[in-house]
DNA sequence: GGCGACTGTTATAGACCATTACAATTCGCC
DNA sequence: GGCGAATTGTAATGGTCTATAACAGTCGCC
C-alpha cells in the first residue's frame, strides 16, 4: 500500500530578518550564522519558486540525481543526500507513489533495486529544474556574474 | 513544571560526501545546493565543538542574543531566529530550566517579560563562544583570510 | 470605557530523520 | 564448495523541531 501524497507544508515559514536596534554580537563573525541566514533566505525563494508542485529540496535532488543516474542504488542516494538510507526509501517511496519514478531488479544483485524515473518523471524534473534554476538565478540578482561564481567557488572550498 | 533537559542529539549526522563517479547534473551550479552542503558541514563542525554543553545552533544563537540585549521580549528573540513565539518559548524554558537565563517582570508594561542572562548564563556563554569561535575559524582554515571574509559579506549580501 | 493589538502561554499536529531490527542476497576467504 | 561477514531494502518506533490555533492578561488609543 502507497502512502498517500501529503501536501507538503515547509517546515520554516519565516526569514531570519535583521531586527534593527539589537546588538547581534559574534553571531556577525561566524560564518555559520551567516550561511543559516542565506540558506533559510534560498529555501524560501526555493518553496515560492516551486509552488504547488508539492516538492522539498531533499526531494528535488533526489530526482535530479535519479534523472543524471538511472538505476541508482537506495544507499548511494542516502550518501549523496547525507540521509540514512531509512530516508532514501521514503524518498524513494515517495516518487513512486506519485508516478515519478520505479523501483527496477538488478540484473546483477538480487539485493540491490535500481531507482529509474518514469517518462512522468523526466518530463516533471524536466519542469522543475527550469523553475528552480530561474529562482535561484532571479534570487542571486542582487550579485554580480563574477561575485555568483566567486560564492559558489568558496561554498565548494569550504564544504571540502 | 520544568521539561526536563533532554539530551540532545543532533537531527542531521552525515556529511552530504560527494560519491564519486557520479553525475550531480544542475546541482553543481545552484547557489541553493551548495549553500545546504557547506551548511551542514558547519554544523556538524558545530556539534563537535560544543560537544557535551547540549547546545544546538538555535540554543546558541537566543543566549548570544540575550546576553548582548538584556531584557529582550520573547516575540523580538523569535524574529531574530525566524521562528515562531512558541518556539522562542520553549527555547527560553530550556535556558530557564538550566539556570542560564531568568523571566523578570517589565516595569512598564504588564505583559512582556524580559529575558535576562544569570550569572551563570554569562559565564556558560563566554565558554560557549570561545569553542564556537574558535572552531569557525578552524572549519574555515581552509581558506584564506581573505577569502573568508570576502564569502562573509556575499552571504550577508544575498541573504538581504 | 471599550475595542483592537500585542504578549506570553498551552495544546495539538505534522514533517523529517535516526535508530534498531530483520530477511534476503552477495561477497570474501579458507 | 561453504560459511560468516557485509550489504541492501524494508518496517516499526521514537525524538526533535516547528507551526498553528486558541486563550487570558495587558496596553494603547479614541
Amino acid at each position: 500500500m502507497q502512502k498517500l501524497p501529503s501536501p507538503y507544508r515547509p517546515r520554516v515559514l519565516a526569514p531570519i530578518s535583521r531586527v534593527a536596534g539589537l546588538d547581534y554580537d559574534v553571531l556577525d563573525e561566524l560564518l555559520g550564522y551567516a550561511l543559516r541566514r542565506a540558506q533559510v533566505g534560498m529555501f524560501l525563494a526555493f518553496h515560492v519558486a516551486t509552488r504547488g508542485l508539492d516538492i522539498t529540496p531533499p526531494r528535488f535532488t533526489a530526482l535530479v540525481i535519479v534523472g543524471a543516474n538511472p538505476g541508482i542504488g537506495q544507499s548511494s542516494l542516502g550518501k549523496v543526500l547525507g540521509i540514512a538510507r531509512s530516508g532514501a526509501m521514503m524518498l524513494t517511496d515517495w516518487m513512486a507513489g506519485r508516478g515519478l519514478a520505479e523501483r527496477r531488479r538488478r540484473p546483477n544483485d538480487g539485493r540491490a533495486w535500481g531507482v529509474h524515473l518514469t517518462a512522468r518523471g523526466e518530463e516533471m524534473l524536466a519542469r522543475m529544474k527550469r523553475r528552480v534554476a530561474a529562482e535561484d538565478r532571479k534570487r542571486a540578482a542582487v550579485l554580480e556574474a563574477r561575485e555568483r561564481r566567486e560564492l559558489l567557488r568558496l561554498l565548494n572550498k569550504l564544504a571540502r
